[in-house]
RNA sequence: GGAGGGGUUCCCGAGUGGCCAAAGGGGGCAGACUGUAAAUCUGCUGGCUCCGCCUUCGGAGGUUCGAAUCCUCCCCCCUCCA
């Protein structure tokens, strides 16, 4: 275990805000393992990189010899957060539950080290709670403080409504803090509220106050928007290595580096010395490849990063057909034609004869290679064609009788 | 329980009898430019047997030559008062 000095700056390497730094410090300093809490949906097993960056610190927590505690906030997911819209929804079952958390297990060992990983679910002692001790728990904040979170002061000044459950929310993530001992507990930015309650919950519990640490919400594939899959910014951390790593290399040069800094394991001087080195006129393009590969690698092995690397080079720089297109099978109309638009819709390609259409005439379908014009143009029965919509979308087709 | 406001195409949001498949913006897709960058510019963005036709404006009826726009009933959402 590295000084805690050293230790620390590692650990707020990427933190947006931690509280307190300097108990951290102290706790470093106790050279015991903490106890590093994160909380997690139990809706949504699909993972994106956006996750991870909680995930990687967590893991940084790991390997510098201390306990992370991955919390499937199981109890909580009935209550949803509340985020003023959708606060009703629906209880999850048993079952579903640990069928989602199978799933987040198969995902976050990409990442964490299985053995000094603790999987536990806030169900476990908040399903135990009766009324008594919620009545007990919430009498140990009040409405002022809860009103002083941000969205909840806004919808009450606003005068929309706020339903009474929405406070038990924080109350019940905070309470997790005290059941687990919590040391640490990490979050996004979006969660300070919430982390912070956790703080006053195990004072008032008897217990030393968590440090919290807030991870900056990552930034998708636009690089405005934060990552979520509603958004479709996404790179989801089950995806094909060709698409996770052609993903990659569509974000602009700006959040690269955001990128770096979250989601990479190299050192942070290693990085700095990639950003002088395109500042001196290395190609973005090739510091851009290093990040994918590093990401792909993680998720799907050195080798398929490899592969998808010059998969990606074959067809984007040298501009050849994708190893592998699907091949489709279209039955042709009467008379044993089919019209273009009718083909690229056939294949899956479009979603309809009317996008199909408008395709053709924006001038983005090849056939073979071949770019056409024609709308009205026919395939014939028999025929097998390479047919690609845009950049990205191909299909070997074969027209049948 | 009472009063008022509102439900429009993926989203926001115009439209209050024909010129509306419905302004504008966002998003998305495509083209140009490139490093499949980003930014920018341009075009497209309901469906189809696509130079024309069909179906959309919460739902069901009705008025009219003609309705997203008027009438009736119903469903849903929101706010205020109690």
């Amino acid at each position: 275990m590295p000084a805690p000095d050293e230790a620390l700056k590692l650990l707020m390497r990427g933190v947006s805000e931690a509280l307190l730094e300097e108990e951290l410090r102290a706790r470093l300093e106790t050279g015991r393992p903490l106890r590093v809490k994160a909380g997690f949906d139990p809706t949504a097993p699909d993972l994106h990189l956006g996750h991870t960056v909680l995930l990687n610190k967590l893991r940084q927590f790991q390997e510098l010899g201390h306990e992370a505690i991955f919390l499937i906030g199981d109890f909580t997911g009935m209550i949803g957060d509340p985020t003023g819209k959708n606060v009703t929804r629906k209880p999850l079952t048993r079952d579903e539950v640990i069928e989602n958390a199978r799933t987040y297990e198969a995902q976050i060992y990409k990442i964490l080290d299985p053995e000094k990983t603790l999987v536990m679910f806030n169900s476990s002692w908040m399903g135990e709670m009766d009324a008594a001790g919620m009545i007990e728990l919430a009498s140990r904040y009040t409405v002022a403080r809860m009103l002083e979170r941000d969205d909840f002061s806004k919808r009450f000044a606003a005068g929309q409504p706020i339903a009474i459950h929405e406070f038990l929310y924080p109350l019940v993530q905070g309470y997790d803090s005290v059941a687990l001992k919590a040391d640490v507990e990490l979050g996004g930015t979006d969660q300070k509220f919430n982390l912070l309650v956790g703080r006053e919950l195990q004072r008032q519990y008897g217990q030393p106050p968590q440090v919290v640490m807030m991870m900056p919400i990552l930034e998708g594939l636009d690089g405005v928007q934060k990552m979520s899959k509603s958004l479709g910014n996404y790179v989801g951390i089950d995806e094909p290595p060709e698409e996770m790593f052609g993903k990659i290399m569509s974000i602009s040069d700006a959040l690269m580096w955001r990128w770096f800094e979250l989601l990479s394991f190299r050192p942070m001087e290693e990085i700095e010395r990639l950003r002088r080195e395109t500042e001196a006129g290395r190609n973005p393009r090739d510091v851009k490849f290093e990040l994918a590969r590093e990401l792909v690698a993680r998720f799907h092995g050195e080798r398929a990063a490899q592969q998808a690397q010059e998969a990606f080079i074959a067809r984007f720089r040298d501009k050849r057909l994708p190893d592998e297109i699907p091949e489709v099978h279209v039955a042709a109309g009467a008379g044993g034609r089919l019209r273009i638009a009718n083909v690229l819709r056939d294949a899956g390609l479009v979603s309809s004869t009317s996008e199909g259409m408008r395709m053709v005439k924006q001038g983005a379908v090849r056939i073979d290679g071949e770019r056409i014009e024609d709308p009205t143009l026919e395939l014939a029965a028999g025929e097998t064609r390479v047919v690609q919509v845009g950049k990205r979308r191909f299909a070997r087709v074969t027209l049948t009788g």
